[in-house]
DNA sequence: AAGAGGCCCTGATAGC
DNA sequence: TGCTATCAGGGCCTCT
């Protein structure tokens, strides 16, 4: 589900939250995430605080106190719900924590701080939580992966390089997160058109100017995605459950037989599976 | 070594 | 109503 800009949404929202707070409780309901949540993980989090929240590509990182890092990965199908608790009555104390949006199912990981909860539920179970034992850990991870579009590090030289005698064909490479980062099916379709390249174009057939719009496109879409919210075509939700509203801005994404939006093109917007992904693209600007 | 494809899992929807 | 098939925002692993 989530691609960079979902996951910056919840990343932002959560860091508002709980920045700075003790986690008071871990507990568990189902440990068999895409990787199985190891028996010790509950004592480890438990009475460290959150001294960042951060974000890497498509990852949550949680910057604890003990100079330890908790990674947050949210799958296809993931999401972070918050729950404040209400007091009912101050002299006996009752309370109860309550959010109308979370599911009944799948929720799988709970951190209580002091008045708030934070739940991950996950239908699909392809998310995971991961712990790093320090900073150089966490690096050797995040080095495994290419630059976001937004790093300096993703630029003309880096892309001409890379696609240099590469025989695939761009949509892969723009899914690929070992060339670039936080990029996934909604958005790289979406970055193609604009860019006005077809999908299935062969990497080193781009030519430098493609290279340009490809870097400029990916930072501007990204941008606006995260100003409106994330998209929400199933489920994406931020932490309070409300939805971003970049889906009323795809121009190609879930629009298959519809005019193509492109000044003065008569084209049709056409959906085609690339490597098992559903791909959108108008045939006829998109060269 | 690059690239294609299978697979992990549940839920929603379409078609019969 | 209830079956089956297909598809969904990700990414790792295996095979050629």
């Amino acid at each position: 589900m989530p691609e960079l800009p979902e996951v910056e949404v919840v990343k932002e929202s959560l860091s508002r939250t709980i920045t700075g707070k003790k986690i008071k409780k871990v507990s568990i309901k189902n440990r068999n995430l895409r990787y199985k949540i190891k028996k010790g993980f509950e004592t480890r989090l438990q009475s460290k605080s959150i001294k960042k929240v951060k974000r890497f590509s498509k990852y949550i990182i949680l910057a604890l106190n003990d100079e330890k890092f908790c990674l947050i990965h949210l799958g296809m199908s993931g999401t972070i719900h918050l729950l404040r608790k209400n007091i009912l009555n101050q002299k006996t104390n009752a309370s109860f924590y309550h959010s109308p949006y979370l599911p009944k199912k799948h929720n799988h990981v709970f951190l209580e701080f002091d008045n708030i909860k934070i739940i991950y539920n996950d239908p699909r179970r392809f998310g995971y939580f991961k712990l790093f034992e320090n900073k150089n850990n966490l690096e050797n991870f995040i080095n495994n992966y290419g630059p976001e579009p937004f790093s300096s590090k993703f630029n003309l030289n880096y892309l001409k390089k890379y696609f240099y005698k590469k025989k695939k064909n761009i949509k892969n490479f723009l899914l690929d997160q070992k060339f670039v980062s936080g990029l996934g099916n909604i958005y790289a379709s979406e970055i193609l058109f604009s860019s006005k390249i077809n999908p299935k174009k062969k990497a080193k057939s781009l030519s430098e100017n493609d290279c340009i719009n490809i870097i400029k496109y990916s930072r501007k879409i990204l941008n606006l995605a995260i100003k409106k919210g994330g998209s929400s075509i199933r489920d994406f939700k931020n932490i309070v459950g409300k939805n971003g509203s970049f889906q009323d801005n795809f121009k190609v994404y879930n629009r298959e037989n519809k005019s193509c939006l492109s000044p003065g093109c008569k084209g049709t917007i056409k959906k085609k599976f690339i490597t098992n992904r559903s791909t959108f693209f108008c045939n006829i600007c998109q060269k």
